[in-house]
DNA sequence: TTGTAGGCGTTATCAG
DNA sequence: CTGATAACGCCTACAA
């Protein structure tokens, strides 16, 4: 049904001459004759030659392609990184092979399996939250398959990462509460096995400490899984349960952050002249939701698109990176719209 | 560096037997002794055997590839659908190459070739605004090659497509404003290229004729870009140059339809007192903004998973579809939110 | 300047 | 039950 692809083999049958001609032809190799070149690619458009991309990996051992793992598509953030992978490696002349883990551990491995198969040149990696031991990734590194892993980097010595300031983030988004007269600041934090969630964290300590606001444990509230609802829930809960009740907060997440300020609307308080709220990621409705939610943006598509510089210049140059290629940490910036400005 | 991955051949020497031996042990083929298979699998497992889908794809010509074709990845209902794709492709063991054509159509045609080159089994495709023509969709498909297109269907007899019933949501969104007492409704329409944006605009249409509302060709402004800055801009202009002001807003995407909100509200109107407003596509946001945004869901997730199952049914039966697999059309269902209801 | 041969990893075909 | 051989499409020593 389908029409042949036509081959080398095509073209030199045609033309009478041998096959390896075809090949050193079409790729300008010296030493062999204009006129044949010429005929060679003639006949090539004639026939709409196309290299066969699977054959050149068979031989060459190199598929042209990388595996990209991530917890989920539909996810602005990641989708962002996603973007900036895409453009990264189409210009460098390589495909991106998709895969999402739903969170899923099993998936990873999986994934991590068929891709293995599919002769990946390299991977980039986002874990799921299920992954606490990374021993599926650390027999990979040692092989000295180059891995790449961004956002959520995993507990191995030497692993090459691109990530954020997560701490300079919070820290920002702490002291800018702080500076706009909020004093009891609730922290919704992420996933505590995420070193994410522990530099927000660390981050938002340090900040207090630095204005002489004692750190109080009940202020900083996992959530786990991020999601408006669930941080609505909490929050409306906190505000009850706390006195004297919190009048800010920062959330892990932009979700988390409506969810805090749909909960501060229900409960009578008006944002933000009676609490304040900064979120984390800044996402696309930010700044068309009322009131605007100030956000701490993270540069989703220069995360992906730095970390696969990184993974192409290892694959391509087959160095050890771990001399010559340090992880990278990009830096935040701190958005003040109007959910955290009162003065 | 990298450590060599274990070949059948590298079985085949260990155990002292022909590495087709071990080819057909792996694969449980009848007539093998079990007591080579057994020992062909210890083997294998011991040398972390992995079979080359590389050498695969070229021995049988096929890739178990799909290639993803769309406009942006960062887009809520474009990243829906690639989980959708995402999901079946792997339940069903293929992979999914992802690349996005950013609007244009060289970076459209030029992933194309690449795909080709990489032997896809399949194309999904939704094509760039700036494509017009759709001769490099159509050779293909006259070559046997399966295509499956998705939200954007090209003017191409024959081809295959998954869409959502554009006219009917539209309609719905329209008489739902109607049935809210809203009468002079404007609606904020896509490119006009697009069949979905005609599509919804016959909708529209349509709903103002069965209530007797007349239609004015005034009241349907494209809005091309689709951003919430431009719905905010022709908003604005509108409420002031039409007399009687328009009291409602039927967009094209849910951010033009906050874009629409937040103008109204500028211009010191209550959303939804004053002005309705209905957006398309259910975006996340539209729940968690104030006041809650009503919207056309399409189920972005189901428009992939459909799209999938169609070209891999198509790809393995191998038989023209055109005959037995028809184009499918998704029902959209209007969630009623705040931002439309005001009795 | 061009051709020949061998191999990348796998499996189908034909022998034994 | 198992082995040898060829082929998928391409590239590259080595020969001529």
């Amino acid at each position: 049904m389908r029409l042949e692809q036509a081959t080398i083999k095509d073209i030199a049958r045609e033309l009478q001459v041998s096959s390896s001609t075809v090949s050193r032809a079409l790729k300008d190799y010296p030493g062999i004759s204009d006129e044949t070149k010429r005929k060679v690619k003639e006949m090539a458009e004639k026939l709409h030659y196309r290299p066969n991309a699977i054959a050149l990996s068979l031989r060459k051992s190199r598929s042209f392609t990388i595996g990209v793992i991530i917890p989920e598509v539909v996810h602005f953030f990641f989708s962002t990184v996603i973007s900036g992978i895409e453009e990264v490696a189409f210009s460098r002349g390589y495909n991106v092979i998709l895969t999402q883990t739903n969170e899923k551990l099993a998936r990873e491995k999986s994934s991590i399996d068929t891709m293995l198969s599919n002769q990946m040149d390299g991977f980039l990696v986002s874990y799921s939250k299920e992954t606490t031991d990374f021993t599926h990734f650390s027999k990979l590194l040692n092989q000295g398959y180059p891995i790449v892993f961004f956002d959520r980097v995993p507990e191995i010595p030497g692993a090459i990462h691109v990530i954020v300031n997560d701490y300079a983030g919070a820290y920002d988004a702490t002291k800018h509460l702080i500076q706009q007269g909020y004093s009891r600041i609730v922290h919704l934090a992420g996933p505590s096995n995420l070193k994410i969630s522990q530099e927000r964290i660390r981050g938002y300590k340090d900040a207090l400490k630095e204005f002489g606001i004692s750190f109080l444990p009940e202020l900083v509230v996992e959530c786990t899984q991020g999601t408006d609802e669930e941080a609505q829930k909490i929050t409306a809960q906190l505000l009850q349960s706390i006195a004297p009740r919190p009048d800010a907060f920062f959330a892990n997440n932009d979700l988390a952050a409506m969810g805090a300020i749909q909960a501060c609307k229900n409960a009578g308080f008006s944002v933000p002249q009676e609490i304040g709220v900064v979120g984390f990621s800044n996402w696309q409705f930010c700044s068309i939701v009322d009131p605007s939610l100030s956000s701490v943006a993270q540069n989703g598509f220069q995360i992906g698109a730095t970390a696969t510089e990184i993974l192409l210049d290892w694959i391509e140059k087959k160095t050890d990176p771990k001399t010559i290629q340090p992880s990278v940490v990009l830096e935040t910036e701190l958005l003040v719209r109007k959910s955290s400005t009162r003065i």
